[in-house]
DNA sequence: ACGCGTGCATTGTGATCGCAGTTCAATGTG
DNA sequence: CACATTGAACTGCGATCACAATGCACGCGT
C-alpha cells in the first residue's frame, strides 16, 4: 500500500503511474520473477484498472516489464548474465558517444548543475542511500546527455537504463554501498569543461565499465 | 472503411492491431505529420478503440509513433536528417555486432531461408513492388538477426527498423526502386556459410551503409 | 465582403462492466 | 491420510459510457 490521493498535479494519470512504476522497478521494489497483476497495481496506487494498463503496456514495450505469453501475467525480467552482457555492451557504446556529443555544449550551467549532482551521489554513498545514489546517478547522467542533441541516442540510453535498473539494486544487495565509491565523474567533468570530447567518451566509458563489472560479479556471485 | 472481421486469428486483438498499424508505418501508408485518431483508426479496423489504444501506446513507446504534447494527437514522427543520421549509427553499430553473433550459428536450415529471401528481395526489386521488398528485407535481416541469441540487442534492432520504416518509403517515392538494386546479401551469405563473424560484420555494415546513403540522398533532396 | 466569436462535433482519458480463461484452495472421496 | 475434483475468486481483454478539452466551421456583426 502506497499513495491514497490521485496527486492531481497536472499531469496525466497514466503517466504518474508509468513514473511510480518506472521508479519502483528501478529500486526493486518490485521483485523479479513475481507477478503482478493490473488490478492489485491499481488498488496500490489509488487510480483504476485503466491507466495502469496504460503505463504497464508502455514498460513491456521497452522491456522493463515482461509479460509471460502463456499466463498473461507480468513480472521484472529476471536478471540472468547474459541479459547483462548485452545491456553492458549497449551502453558502453552509446553513452560515452552521447557524453562525448553533449561536450561541445557544455556550458557553465551544465557543469555547476553537474558538480550538485555528483555532490548529492557522493552523499548518498556516504550515507548509504541505495534510492537516493540512484536517484542522483541517474540524473547525473542523464543532465549530461540531454546536451547531446541527439533525441534518438537518448531515448535508447533511457530505455538501457529502464532495463538496468534491477541490476543495480543487486549490487547494493550483494556487495554493499561501499562497492561503488570511485566514479569518473570528476574526470568526466574536467573534459568537459575543457570541451573535450574524446575525453568525455573516456571518462564515461571508464564510469560505466567500471560499474558494470561490479554488476557482473554480484550477479556470477549470486548464481 | 476496410476490414471487417476481427481477424479472430489466436492472436490477441490488440497485437493484430498493432501489427496492422506497424505495418502502416513501415510501408508509409499514413503520412509522416499529419495527424490520425484513435478512433477513426478504430473504426478502419473494425475494432473498439480500446485495443488501438493499447496498440498506440505501444507504437508510441517504441517511438514508431509520435504524440504532441499540447494536442494529444499522434502522427508519423517527421523525417529529418538529424533523426536518420542518429538512426543510421545506431543500426551501424548493432546489426553488423548481431550479424556476427549469429555467424557461429549459421546452419544449412537458415542459408536455405536466407536465400529464398534473398530472391524474393531480387524479385520485389524486379517488380518494382515497394511493399514486397521491405518485406522481405525485414524478413532476411532478422532471420538472420533471430540467430544471434541476443534478445536484447535483437529488441533494439527491431525498433530501430521501426522508426526508419518511414525513410526508406522515401527512398522509393524519390529515386524508384532501381536505386537499391545492388544489396551485400550474397556477401553475408558466404560469410555465414564459412562461419565468418567479421565477413557477416563487414557485409552486414556495407549493406547498411549503402542503403543509409541512398536514404540520406533522399532525405537531402526533399528538403 | 471580411473578420471574429460562438456552438457543435470530435478528440483523448478514465471508470465501469461483462466475459472467458486461469489459479488456487478447500472440499469430498478413495 | 493422500489425492483428485470442483468451485469461487481473480486475471487480462475488450466494449461502452461519461467528461473535459480541443479544433473546426458556420454564422453573425460591422
Amino acid at each position: 500500500m502506497a499513495e491514497r490521493k490521485p496527486l492531481a498535479d497536472s499531469l496525466a494519470v497514466h503517466d504518474q503511474v508509468y513514473e511510480a512504476l518506472r521508479q519502483a522497478v528501478i529500486t526493486g521494489r518490485i521483485a523479479p520473477g513475481v507477478g503482478v497483476s493490473l488490478r492489485s497495481l491499481a488498488a496500490e496506487l489509488g487510480v483504476s484498472p485503466m491507466p495502469v494498463r496504460d503505463a504497464v503496456r508502455r514498460l513491456v514495450a521497452e522491456r522493463a516489464l515482461a509479460i509471460n505469453p502463456a499466463n498473461k501475467r507480468l513480472s521484472v525480467p529476471s536478471l540472468t548474465a547474459d541479459r547483462l552482457e548485452q545491456l553492458s555492451l549497449a551502453r558502453l557504446w552509446i553513452e560515452p558517444e552521447l557524453a562525448a556529443r553533449a561536450a561541445p555544449h557544455a556550458d557553465a550551467a551544465l557543469l555547476k548543475r553537474l558538480h550538485e549532482l555528483d555532490a548529492a551521489v557522493d552523499d548518498a554513498l556516504r550515507l548509504g542511500d541505495v534510492d537516493a545514489y540512484m536517484t542522483a546517478n541517474h540524473d547525473f547522467h542523464f543532465a549530461l546527455y540531454a546536451r547531446a542533441e541527439a533525441e534518438v541516442l537518448l531515448a535508447m540510453a533511457g530505455g538501457l537504463w529502464l532495463q538496468i535498473g534491477p541490476f543495480m539494486r543487486v549490487v547494493f544487495g550483494r556487495v554493499g554501498a561501499d562497492g561503488l565509491v570511485a566514479d569518473r565523474h570528476a574526470e568526466a567533468m574536467e573534459a568537459l569543461k575543457a570541451h573535450d570530447a574524446e575525453g568525455a567518451r573516456r571518462a564515461i566509458a571508464a564510469d560505466l565499465s567500471e560499474g558494470m563489472d561490479k554488476m557482473r560479479m554480484a550477479v556470477e556471485a549470486g548464481r
